[in-house]
DNA sequence: CACTTGACCTGTCCGC
DNA sequence: TGCGGACAGGTCAAGT
């Protein structure tokens, strides 16, 4: 799934749900999905939530607890009170675990946290140094020291790949992925087979902005949810209602009416506007 | 070196 | 209805 704004909206909901409370039971349902030895976090509070790149970090103290939701990760909280005074909302919560459950972890106060994960890309692990993952990790684009000179310099380390596929490198970025590249490009009027090198400085400005951007919309709506995303409590979001480009092949383009083209760059759907984003 | 393809998994959708 | 292939929010490793 997720890429930035889905992590970071997880993220947003966890925060205000599991800050504090104490972790009683991990039941790991799919033992590859699980990196190290689950019963070591029992007993830890939960003292943070944070988010780097599309990595979702939980603050247990003495360690933490990294999760990496890949295409089809769910992070879902069950705070177990729907039942009380009245009847319970339908919602995804109904019913966990299913069969995507990998991981099940429980509070002492009889909350529930599922990870799901379809395919079993995704990964939990238990760590106690944080950094070694994030080495070759990008700028976060949501922070202010993210300028486009920056952008520009790392971008530059990939002259002749197309800047759709460059975007992706988290290398280059930190959590961008294959929806919010397509928006950006939109966002920037650049066709997104266009190669790093041909870039002008104008251009490499507007990439910034149009990253920027894109994301921001992204957290704004609640994320994509093209097929798997949900938040926290398990809803979809809803920012490709407000999508230019991403799985819009052959729709209207929202600003001049044509037809949006798909077409296969660094092996993955693009979707851009023929008209509105020009080659140089 | 840079770039592409395959692998990891499971599910869905589409054409025959 | 069944079967095969393509494809899906990501990231590595291996191959060319």
């Amino acid at each position: 799934m997720p890429e930035l704004p889905e992590v970071e909206t997880i993220k947003l909901g966890l925060q205000k749900k599991i800050v504090g409370l104490t972790i009683k039971n991990i039941e790991v349902l799919s033992p590859k999905t699980f990196i190290g030895n689950a019963q070591t976090i029992r007993g830890k509070k939960v003292l943070n939530i944070w988010r780097k790149a599309k990595i979702l970090g939980i603050d247990l103290g003495s360690l933490s607890l990294l999760i990496h939701l890949k295409m089809t990760g769910q992070l879902i909280y069950d705070d177990g009170k729907r039942f009380i005074g009245g009847h319970p909302t339908p919602d995804m919560r109904d019913e966990m675990p299913n069969k995507t459950t990998r991981v099940i972890f429980s509070f002492s106060d009889k909350s529930k946290l599922y990870f799901n994960d379809q395919r079993r890309f995704g990964w939990v692990r238990i760590v106690k140094e944080v950094g070694d993952l994030f080495k070759k990790l990008g700028p976060e684009p949501l922070e202010k020291d993210f300028t486009w000179q920056i952008l520009k310099n790392n971008l530059l380390k990939h002259k002749s790949q197309p800047i759709k596929v460059a975007l992706m490198d988290q290398s280059v970025v930190s959590g961008v992925g294959n929806i919010y590249a397509n928006e950006a490009c939109f966002l920037a009027k650049l066709d997104p087979r266009t190669k790093i090198k041909d870039l002008k400085e104008e251009q490499f400005k507007r990439l910034h902005k149009g990253i920027i951007k894109s994301l921001q919309d992204g957290i704004k709506y609640g994320g994509s949810s093209r097929a798997h995303f949900v938040d926290s409590e398990g809803h979809k979001g809803y920012f490709l209602d407000y999508a230019f480009v991403y799985w819009r092949d052959s729709k209207p383009c929202k600003v001049c009416k044509t037809k949006i083209e798909k077409i296969q760059l660094g092996g993955r759907g693009t979707y851009f506007c023929p008209n509105c984003q020009k080659a140089l």
